[in-house]
DNA sequence: ACCAATTCTCTCGCTGAACGAGAGAATAAC
DNA sequence: GTTATTCTCTCGTTCAGCGAGAGAATTGGT
């Protein structure tokens, strides 16, 4: 039960350090989870539509526009028409987004990754289900306050 | 380092449950980290002066002035003069406050002793040794990025 | 004692992110 | 071909937070 706050301030950590990193780099809190989801649908080969972003963000569609904007005026995405389906718009991520999400994570990796060093295979395992367990607990909670 | 993407996205978890949390109770994701970082010290036996509360938060002065003001309205903190310091003031939490602390934590402590029966107490010292090494990386990484 | 420097908090004016409502364009359904 | 649906974007507004600085109280030097 310590471990929730625990947890949580890790989580406050973690916050802190993204606000910290946007600050320095010209951008909102928004901007950096926008670009995280970015990444991450890139990655897993999705393509991600302005209105697929802002439910992601839980952000109306004028601040989905806005947020966009901004993004695209930094160079770190690019719109392009969906030739499919002409009414969606497509957003690419930019090179530059790619470095930049590696200039935040980077650092936090390399740190982590020292700490792991202290840990067994097993022992990380443990981690690895207690932090799966916390994730769908943590769904579980916002599913049923609503 | 997937644990990294773990821990992620467990803090992105943490985030949208306090999010909605605040929403349905008519405060800002701002309010619910004051009222959370008032509940800490006010457990710890610590005062806390709304220049403390905005240096916590990373905020302006009068953005400090603004959130204090908001959190005196909804009732939740009340502001006294303090008799050693007369420059200062102090900011003590209501009742409600803590009430409303509980019920967002609750259902989040609940959700997470549930999965906690599935580990044994070697398996959760183990989490908690990491994840204290985890928080210590993340403000490692802080540090290191200014 | 007094004057300056420091330490708190708060006020004023402003910028800009996000909201609600709704318009505009493309596709799907019948 | 007409209507309904699904996307995105525009317009006007609200409000959190910023920069600058004013207003009180305390501390320190002389």
């Amino acid at each position: 039960m310590d471990l929730v706050h625990l947890l949580r301030a890790v989580t406050v950590e973690f916050d802190l350090l993204g606000a910290e990193f946007a600050a320095r780099h010209g951008l909102h809190p928004t901007d950096l989870r926008a670009l995280v989801h970015l990444l991450d649908a890139a990655r897993a080969g999705e393509t991600v539509t302005p209105g697929r972003l802002g439910a992601a963000l839980r952000l109306n569609s004028a601040g989905t526009t806005g947020l966009v904007d901004r993004l695209e005026r930094l160079g770190l995405v690019a719109r392009t028409r969906d030739d499919r389906d002409r009414r969606r718009v497509l957003l690419t991520v930019d090179e530059k987004a790619v470095g930049l999400g590696w200039s935040f994570f980077g650092p936090l990796i390399g740190a982590l990754v020292g700490t792991a060093d202290d840990f067994d295979a097993a022992e990380l395992a443990t981690v690895r289900r207690y932090l799966t367990a916390a994730l769908a607990a943590a769904a579980a909670a916002r599913e049923s306050a609503d």
